[in-house]
DNA sequence: TTTGACTCTCCTCTTAGGGGAGACGGTAGT
DNA sequence: ACTACCGTCTCCCCTAAGAGGAGAGTCAAA
């Protein structure tokens, strides 16, 4: 009995708050030694204060609770189980640092953009996830009717198969930008994962951190606003990475004839709602080990 | 009323969830330019997008709800507010980023030393905080008296003028390691952000990562112990960084006559509890901008 | 009229404890 | 023996930013 440690001591010695040990006591990862019936008081052994070690350890390490305790539960784990968990969680922590990289890269792009050049104030900077879509690629010599006629075929080909997925349909630029006439673009349809038939799908790739701007009203704005947005990040002393892209959020005024969610359907072009996107390159600096 | 967006609608220009839009509005950050009556539908403005994208861009760096409010609340900030801001904020997540070197750090010291060399199960990974301390540092020809006066002198000194923090004190060892005789020590007690007197203050300097390990009874251990740990840290890789420090977390069996914590106070030798600590060099590569 | 998609409010749940209230327990000084 | 003080107990509410779901009402198309 005197060599048991109160609360509070173990809570000094292992550098924790008296709280978190009561609070592992309730979730049965580091139950005390022996806890006096009529008074409650809790104590623990130095072979606690040596589970609390490897306890702190993990939490250190951004274990949660839960699967410290799974770790410890299964009596005299084998090390390669613990080796596992440890090197999928050494993953984590990298992807969570390469995320704050590009927070602080998006931060700086903010700060760059609050003073100086004024940026389109619904200018957004967000990453992209990678989309699977059904899509044609074709060189046409302008934008209207062709691409019109792209956009009707893909979406009688992918209605066929009821593999279309509720999410906006947009367009890939694959030329280099300030070009107005034969032009390399991409249609694209978002498909579900099952689709009834053997439809060829094809991954767009995301991007880490892309700058868009939506805009209400017919397409003749489009120009402009990607010539505005490409100054803007040139002032800003960034680059774009990959095909500029233009998203259809809300438009079809003249496509009575294709079942459209509802939502998505304009009465006119007035109604349209468009984004544009332009994927940053984000330098980086991978050298970690 | 026709270029009013369903919040759903907003939610998918924007990339939230509806739920999150709800929120926003229930705090104020995004209020619905109309919201029927009738039915409670909200209905947003494409200016609202515009200031979506602006909260987004902010969430997006770390900025927290109350922090957006509180930037876009105060009409028309002037934008060096905006940018101290973010400049603040950015330094919050470098900093975020260089603790998350740590834990990857700790990750694999863990990795390691869950395979091949096996630690004492004891031994506990975490940074130690730098502290205030009344410190006296002298060299010694050998541990036990001369250490035992030094403590004394520091303690009697301290307690005239109401200093003590009730923090455990602890020795440091300026020697290479594995010397015996003739040590260069460093006796430290920490003490109180306000002192009655004007007592000398040095800041003992923390790590980010030291090693250390409880262990009961005698002083006797303390020389195998100390050996123990820096053969485990050279099997591990690692390299210690500075002194090597000993905390005496309950001790004074010999020390009757002096105004101990009552936690502090040991009967006898076999109850003390001391910590050996040896902080560990990081080999962070800080590389960025 | 019915169906399906959309929206509403209200409720509970999430992590790992922090803060505090009110009540005991244990020790030291008077 | 009384009192002051510190340590500990349980119980309750709180966090940030929504997620998940229940049950009910709304809107447009068939």
């Amino acid at each position: 009995m005197k060599g048991l440690l109160q609360i509070g001591e173990l809570a000094r010695l292992g550098g924790v708050s008296v709280k978190a040990l009561r609070f592992y006591d309730e979730q049965g990862l580091l139950r005390p030694e022996h806890v006096d019936p009529h008074t409650g008081y809790r104590y623990y052994t130095l072979e606690q204060a040596a589970r609390l070690a490897v306890i702190t350890n993990l939490r250190f390490a951004d274990f949660s609770i839960a699967e410290i305790a799974g770790l410890l539960a299964k009596g005299e784990i084998g090390p390669e189980t613990l080796t596992t968990a440890i090197e999928k969680k050494q993953r984590d922590l990298k992807r969570a640092q390469d995320e704050i990289t590009a927070k602080i890269k998006v931060a700086e792009i903010l700060a760059r953009s609050a003073t100086g050049i004024e940026a389109p104030s619904s200018l957004k900077l967000a990453p992209i996830e990678e989309q699977r879509v059904y899509s044609i690629r074709e060189r046409v010599p302008h934008l209207g009717e062709p691409v019109k006629v792209m956009f009707e075929t893909a979406e009688a080909f992918t209605a066929d198969q009821n593999a279309r997925a509720p999410a906006a349909p947009f367009l890939l630029f694959h030329d280099p930008p300030a070009q107005e006439t034969d032009l390399d673009v991409e249609v694209c349809l978002p498909v579900r994962e099952k689709t009834d038939g053997a439809l060829p799908i094809t991954v767009v790739g995301g991007a880490a951190i892309a700058c868009s701007i939506v805009y209400g009203g017919g397409y003749f704005k489009t120009a402009r606003l990607f010539a505005q947005m490409k100054d803007w990040i040139a002032g800003a002393g960034l680059e774009a990475a990959g095909p500029l892209r233009e998203v259809y959020h809300r438009f079809g005024a003249d496509q009575e004839d294709y079942r459209l969610p509802s939502k998505m359907t304009a009465r006119s072009s007035r109604d349209y709602l468009t984004e544009l996107q332009i994927p940053i390159r984000l330098n980086i600096n991978t050298e970690g080990e």
